[in-house]
DNA sequence: CGTTTGGTTAAGCATATGCCTAACTATCAG
DNA sequence: CTGATAGTTAGGCATATGCTTAACCAAACG
């Protein structure tokens, strides 16, 4: 529960990519060697390897050489922590609403108007 | 279902960030004005103002000036079009899943070996 | 061997991001 | 009106990001 914010910065950052997506995308559909990733992104393939770094450091995916081809494929569970973090806030939130409904009701009978909702 | 690429740009982007998080789950326990959500932060508040932009064009967060303080709060289902991504995600994978284990199992009796995994 | 193929490294560049300070506006309190 | 409070605008600066081209390396192919 500690201090994964600088691993939630790394994944949601490389999340913020439509290359970086597009490439998880394909890779949901299984493993890939890195040209075919490349194949239908609108750039050289460097490029793509430096997403491909930062698709790794965030734990998105994994990759390993074999020969002179290197094949990449998903982490399994590497979004779990962003699903956690979203779940998490929208506790928090329905958890809120439930508190405002309390309130609400004790409101509806015995008003004691001295109080005020946002 | 079409190119809402720029609006997961916008909303992973902004996820991505220690301090707009914090400002998000400060807000998802209820509304508060930009001040109480600088408090904690160690930054002055001019970098607080464009954090809190780049939480509205996200679409994550909504605020309203009533006299001199502005008022932030959750925009609800926000977070929505995020998890839609990671669930659509998680769905191809198991699918994946589901079809290797299909091809298994047709291997396990009648053994045809003219095909590769992966 | 020499060549193609798949990937990698290095260096550089343009733009975006995140932060700051200083100056300004607008509301509220006395 | 005067001053304090809440927020805003403007300008600038340092670093990060995303991309490029030009070499380079190594496995495979003929």
């Amino acid at each position: 529960m500690l201090n994964q914010t600088p691993d939630l910065d790394r994944l949601f950052h490389a999340l913020a990519d439509p290359a970086r997506r597009a490439m998880f995308e394909r890779l949901s559909r299984g493993p890939a060697p890195v040209s075919e990733l490349a194949r239908p992104l609108p750039m050289s393939l460097p490029s793509v390897m430096q997403h491909i770094g930062v698709l790794e450091a965030a734990g998105l995916v994994r990759s390993e050489k074999f020969g002179r081809v290197r094949t990449c494929s998903i982490e399994p569970g590497a979004l779990s922590l962003a699903e956690q973090w979203i779940n998490a806030r929208r506790q928090e939130w329905e958890c809120r609403l439930d508190r405002l409904g309390e309130y609400l009701k004790t409101m509806e009978n015995g008003e004691d108007d001295n109080g005020r909702v946002d």
